[in-house]
DNA sequence: AACGCTGTGTACAACGTTACACATTGCCCG
DNA sequence: CGGGCAATGTGTAACGTTGTACACAGCGTT
C-alpha cells in the first residue's frame, strides 16, 4: 500500500533550524547544552523539536565526534547462564554511564575471536569487553587495532591488557579445601583443559593439585576429567564416564556450575545420593544453583564487582585517562549449600 | 607513556587512494565491489589496504547509506534463560545475514519501553525485535517511529505490528490437558496477571480454564496464583502460599519454566514428591529442565523457527519489501519429561 | 570616549564514505 | 574511417552533525 518504507523522512536539524528561525549551530547548541543559548531561543528550539519528532542522527554524531556510545562484550555464548548474568551487569554499568551494549557470540571460534581483538567494525564500539577461550594471550597482546579492550576471566599472570577476574587458582583451591575439610578422600575434578587458549582450567586444575597436595592427599590422574565445553551435557558425560572408571570417587570439583549440575543429574541416573554418596562443587554462583536439587555449592564471584571493574577500566580507557596496563582481582566466596 | 590514545591515525579512503595511487571512489568500488574495476587495479588497491591496515568506517557508511548493520533486540532480561537462548537464535540468524545484534535490557519498565518504541535512537538500528512487558498493544501500534518492529511473544490477535509467537491458549490448553490426562484433578495454576500489558499471561489464563471446562473440572479461583515476576524465586513463593492455602493441588501449571523450577524446589522443602504429590509442568523448554531433579515436563516453543521467522519479518521491513502486517504463530510442542 | 569583555548567534568546514554524472580510452562495426 | 558502445576511472556532492572562527550587540571600566 504505502510507499513510506522507501522515503524516509528523515528530519534533521536543518528542519529544526528553519522551524525555529534560527540556525542549526544554535539548535545542536540548544539541545546539546554544549554552550549557551537564551531562554527564549532554547523554548522556540524545543517547541520545535517536539513539532518536528525530531531526534538527532547517530551516526552522523558519531562519524563527527568519534564516539559511538556503544561498548561490545564478546562473549563464547550468550546463553551460559554465567556469561548472562555477567553481561546483565555489564548493561546495567554502561547504562549509568550513558552507554548500550553491543553483544557478540564468539563461540570460542578462534575467527570470530581474532575478529574481536581487531575492534570489531571500526568506529562501531568505543571498547570491548571480551572473554576469550580460544585465542591465546600474546594474540591479545600483540593486537594491531587501537579499540580499547579489557579482558574477562583470564588469567592474571600477565602485564599487556587489562584484566578482570578472580583468582583462579586459590578459587579451585577453596572449592577443594571445602571438600577436604568436608571428610572426603577421593576428589575428583571435571573440566579439566590444556592450556591452549584463553581459558581458565589450567589455574583451576593447579589450584586443585596444591590443596590435594596440601592435605597428603595424592593426585589420581583418574580421577580428572577433560570435558570440550563447560555445559550441563559434558558435566553429566564426564561424570558417567567418572562412575564408570575404576576411580571411586567420593566428591567432585566442577570448573563451572553447569558441569556440576550435570553431574549432579548423572549421580541421580545411577542412584547415587548428593551429597552423602557424592559431595559436588562448582563455579559460577548462577541463580540456578540456589534451586536445584540438591542446591549447589559453589564458588561465588562477585559478578556485580567484576562488571564494575571491568567498565570501569574500560572507561578509563576511552577517556585516556588509563594508566599501564591492569589487572583486576575480583572477590570470591564459598557459597555452602546442600551439595557439599 | 605513549600519547597514543589521544591521537588516532583514522587510515580512510583518501589515504588508501594515494597509496594505489587511483581515486577514493575507485578504491570504495574496488571493496564493495559495486561497480567494476580493472583487476590490476583492484590488486594495487587491496595491497595498499593491507598496507595502511585500512578498515572502512561503519559510522561513515551509516550515515551515507542509511544503514546501520544493526538490530536491537529488547527483552525485559537478559539474563532470563529463555531469553538467553531465544536471543542466542535470533543473533545466529543475524549473523547469517550480516548484521550484529545490540541488546536492550527494559526490565520491563514502562520508560525503558517507551524508548524502543521510539527506535531507540534513530540511525543507529536498522529494525528492533521487541518482547513487551508493560507497553500496551495500542502503544505499540500508534508510534510515530518508522523503524522496522517486530513484536515477540505478544498475542496474535492484533493487527496494527508484525507479530511471531506461538500460540498461548492452545500452549495452555496443552499443558492443562496432560495434567488432566495424567489423572489430575486439582490443578493450580501459577503466574497469572491482570491484563494490563503485553503481557502472554491473560492467554495462558484463558488456555488453562477452557481446558479445564473441557474435562469437565471446576475451576477454583484458590488455585490460581498471580505472580509479579517469572522468576524462580516467584514460583516458590507462590508454591508455598499455595501449599498454605486448603487448595490441596495435585498438579500446577505454571506459566513458565522457571515457575515450575521454583515450585519443585518448594515441595522439596515441603517433603512433597513430584509428580507422585503433586505434578508440575512449566512453559519455555529450556535446558535447565532437562537436568532437573526431576526432568520438567514443559510445553516447548520452536526457539529456533521464532528467531528465524521474527529476523525475517523483521528483514523483509527493513528491505521494503514488507506486506501488511503479518502475525506469524510458531509451533509448540508438549516436552513429556519426569515432572508430570 | 575608547576599550575590551561577555553573552548570544551565525557561516563554514570537516568527520569518511559512496552515488552520481561525467571523462577518457580502446575497439568493434558499419 | 568515423560513430558509438563498453569498460574503466575520476570529481563532486551530498549523508547530518558539531567545533571553530567570526560577528555584533550591550555594557562596565579607565
Amino acid at each position: 500500500m504505502s510507499d513510506s518504507s522507501t522515503r524516509r523522512p528523515a528530519v534533521g536539524v536543518r528542519d529544526v533550524a528553519a522551524l525555529a528561525r534560527v540556525s542549526p549551530t544554535t539548535v545542536s547548541n540548544a539541545l546539546s547544552g554544549n554552550r549557551p543559548v537564551s531562554s527564549s531561543t532554547r523554548e522556540r528550539v524545543v517547541w520545535a523539536v517536539e513539532q518536528l519528532g525530531y531526534r538527532p542522527n547517530i551516526s552522523a554524531q558519531n562519524l563527527r565526534g568519534r564516539r559511538t556510545g556503544l561498548i561490545g562484550v564478546a562473549v563464547p555464548e550468550i546463553d551460559v547462564p554465567y556469561f548472562a548474568e555477567l553481561i546483565r551487569h555489564v548493561v546495567d554499568a554502561s547504562r549509568q554511564r550513558g552507554y548500550t551494549v553491543l553483544i557478540d557470540q564468539t563461540e570460542g571460534r578462534l575467527e570470530a575471536e581474532r575478529f574481536v581483538l581487531n575492534g570489531m567494525n571500526p568506529g562501531m564500539v568505543d571498547g570491548i569487553l571480551f572473554s576469550p577461550l580460544s585465542v591465546d594471550r600474546t594474540e591479545c597482546e600483540t593486537r594491531r587495532d587501537r579499540t580499547p579492550l579489557v579482558l574477562l576471566g583470564e588469567r592474571v599472570s600477565g602485564h599487556g591488557v587489562d584484566h578482570v577476574a578472580i583468582d583462579n587458582v586459590a578459587a579451585a583451591a577453596d572449592a577443594t579445601n571445602h571438600l577436604i575439610r568436608r571428610g572426603c578422600h577421593r576428589i575428583a575434578a571435571i573440566g579439566y583443559q590444556e592450556s591452549h587458549g584463553g581459558g581458565t582450567a589450567p589455574q583451576r586444575t593447579q589450584g586443585y593439585r596444591t590443596a590435594l597436595r596440601a592435605a597428603d592427599l595424592t593426585f589420581d590422574p583418574v580421577l580428572v576429567r577433560h570435558t570440550d565445553r563447560y555445559h550441563r551435557r559434558d558435566g553429566e558425560q564426564a561424570m558417567m564416564e567418572l562412575l564408570d572408571s575404576s576411580g571411586d570417587p567420593d566428591a567432585v570439583f566442577c570448573y563451572s556450575d553447569l558441569l556440576a549440575l550435570g553431574a549432579i543429574h548423572a549421580l541421580h541416573d545411577r542412584g547415587l545420593r548428593v551429597p552423602e554418596d557424592v559431595a559436588v562443587i562448582g563455579i559460577d554462583d548462577i541463580d540456578e544453583g540456589r534451586y536445584s536439587t540438591p542446591t549447589l555449592t559453589t564458588v561465588a564471584p562477585d559478578k556485580v564487582a567484576i562488571a564494575n571493574a571491568a567498565v570501569e577500566l574500560l572507561f578509563d580507557q576511552i577517556a585516556g585517562t588509563a594508566q599501564a596496563p591492569r589487572q583486576v582481582v575480583a572477590p570470591h566466596t564459598v557459597e555452602v549449600r546442600r551439595s557439599a
